[in-house]
DNA sequence: TAATATTGCTATATCGTTTAACCAGTTCAG
DNA sequence: CTGAACTGGTTAAACGATATAGCAATATTA
């Protein structure tokens, strides 16, 4: 009604000194019963709710954690965020989340306003081209950090992330023995890190069969990027009968293409997606793609994350999830 | 490297008082060219970044500002987090988002965690059942909010939302024009207010016309429950020729039911949806639908939460925003 | 019963900033 | 040449909580 109420309204309307008041209300201390009854009465009636920078810059306790991901919008993101505010909401912690757009500007922005706010700890997807200096600032900020998803270079944070690279080598093995052999690496940001591994393992494989691997793509990671690059690669490159997806939207953009164009997805050419969203397995036909459980990954993210606010001490580590191969109705045999 | 630099720490590098240091920082007070340069040279060699809870407790200034949401992964709403994000950064503000899942015991624990930290004002989508307790809350800590999307039946909240129960008059009546008269309304959950207003919409025009209204459907905004819900209606109303969606999801879902069982959607069953998600467009074939910008309705959110930051005596406003009828291919005339 | 331990609460310093009040030196006007 | 007005800084008091030390009163023990 009247402004906010502080501790100070509380121990006043119950009749008590304010350090008797905060030790009621964090349940420290040595309390009777009696007073500790008349005082949580007084909280509730004045609907009390500590001021949490008073309460964290005396304590020094933080229990608010951020992230910074480049952009929620992605339906695999949006799944690691529910993944990581479960596992952390349950240990007590609250997660907000900050979206970087991947502009590197405005991921400074968010790191310089995240450590204004002295939270306890950021969960980071760190951008492409992010200087070193915003990763010092960090450092000499003492905040435990987790990166994900990529490194961009940066080692000396925990991490979790995929096997890129073994990924895509199963992706490509199994249109290999499918009978495929001019196949395609498609879609991803150029200076992409994690673009550059599953590159690395699609070409590994390729190679590894004698196979050329001449033939790699850029497209940015959406829907409309993978239905023209699809629709050039026929019109190029007819010869393709296959392709590796860096991720599954870029990948049903490409088989919404084909099918624009009276071709099905998984006849004149197969497709493997990346990622296993939601609409994989529900679109026409069914998606054939490399599937990590970003909600699981949020899980284990924020577990390492409460693991490095545990012990600061602890070597870095970094945790990479293998990726599972789905076979759906988007990739069959060669019938050159 | 060692310890978080405080701007005591900077002071004593520069050799003047803390005081002076902050005003530097700050940009305040009045203070010799030759100092300035002094103090910002600490402060750079140092790293320093201002505590906020400090500032902030002292100063009165907040500007972070939270946004509770029921759902960050709905393509709709991250597109609204964006927009609202592009507002406030442009406007010096920060926002951290919260995912409420809407479920009522996150929503609270959110809430209560969002009053702790103290920040400056929260863009709210109230869950259903909110109890008007946690309503109070928010005014007795005098927090400036603007809800969004729903209401809940909270009238003394500012307030951006859409022309729901105008929007599908308008669809149906596109139907009904085309020819149709059993229409189905189709999805959203069970008591939300927005369902309820877009149900409102649809059925004024059905009644206009002495149409019945009897088919409504229940179905979560998920494709896999559009599916199911589609096949059901084929089978057991046969006579419905068209139907009037609660969003686009559902609606993508239904014509994917109806390609599934050999129907081109728009040829035996006519389809409109709501909220023109990107891929309403890219969809085979693509999706009629109501069309409100996302990234308008964040912009539009923002700055009526700058308002409100700005005059807080300003009388409680609702903005409604238009929806527009995107004609696309999956309506055509009745064929009986 | 005197010495000691325990209970229940309060006074006070502190976290890292900002800001109002103040002060010593210069400069300027009359 | 004296009082007023700047200039460029400093001192000290907040902000709202928590933690520590301390102090009565009561309980326990020998």
């Amino acid at each position: 009604m009247s402004g906010k109420p502080k501790l100070e309204t509380v121990a006043k309307k119950a009749g008590v000194s304010v350090a008797t008041a905060s030790q009621v209300i964090r349940g420290t201390g040595r309390i009777s019963a009696k007073t500790r009854k008349k005082v949580l009465a007084a909280a509730e009636a004045l609907h009390y709710v500590p001021d949490g920078r008073a309460a964290s810059m005396r304590s020094g306790e933080k229990r608010e954690i951020g992230m910074i991901i480049h952009r929620i919008a992605n339906p695999f993101n949006a799944e690691v965020i529910s993944g990581v505010s479960d596992a952390l909401e349950a240990g007590g912690y609250l997660v907000s989340v900050l979206d970087s757009q991947d502009d590197a500007e405005r991921q400074k922005r968010n790191l310089q306003a995240f450590i204004r706010s002295s939270r306890g700890g950021l969960l980071w997807v760190p951008g492409q081209d992010t200087p070193a200096e915003t990763a010092d600032l960090l450092k000499t900020h003492t905040i435990p950090t987790v990166t994900f998803l990529r490194t961009s270079g940066f080692d000396n944070f925990d991490h979790v992330g995929i096997q890129n690279s073994d990924a895509t080598y199963k992706a490509t093995n199994h249109l290999c023995d499918l009978g495929h052999r001019h196949i395609a690496f498609f879609g991803g940001e150029a200076h992409s890190d994690v673009r550059i591994e599953r590159i690395e393992g699609y070409s590994r494989a390729m190679h590894e069969r004698g196979f050329e691997t001449t033939i790699v793509w850029d497209a940015p990671d959406d829907k409309q990027s993978g239905m023209n690059a699809m629709l050039e690669l026929r019109e190029k490159h007819p010869e393709v009968s296959a392709i590796v997806c860096n991720g599954d939207v870029v990948a049903l953009g490409a088989c919404h293409a084909l099918r624009r164009i009276g071709e099905m997805p998984g006849q004149e050419v197969s497709v493997v997606g990346f990622d296993d969203i939601q609409d994989a397995s529900v679109a026409t036909p069914p998606l054939t793609t490399m599937a990590v459980s970003p909600y699981q990954l949020g899980k284990i993210l924020a577990q390492k994350l409460i693991g490095r606010l545990n012990d600061p001490e602890a070597p870095v580590s970094s945790t990479l999830l293998p990726a599972e191969l789905i076979i759906r109705e988007t990739t069959s045999a060669f019938s050159g």
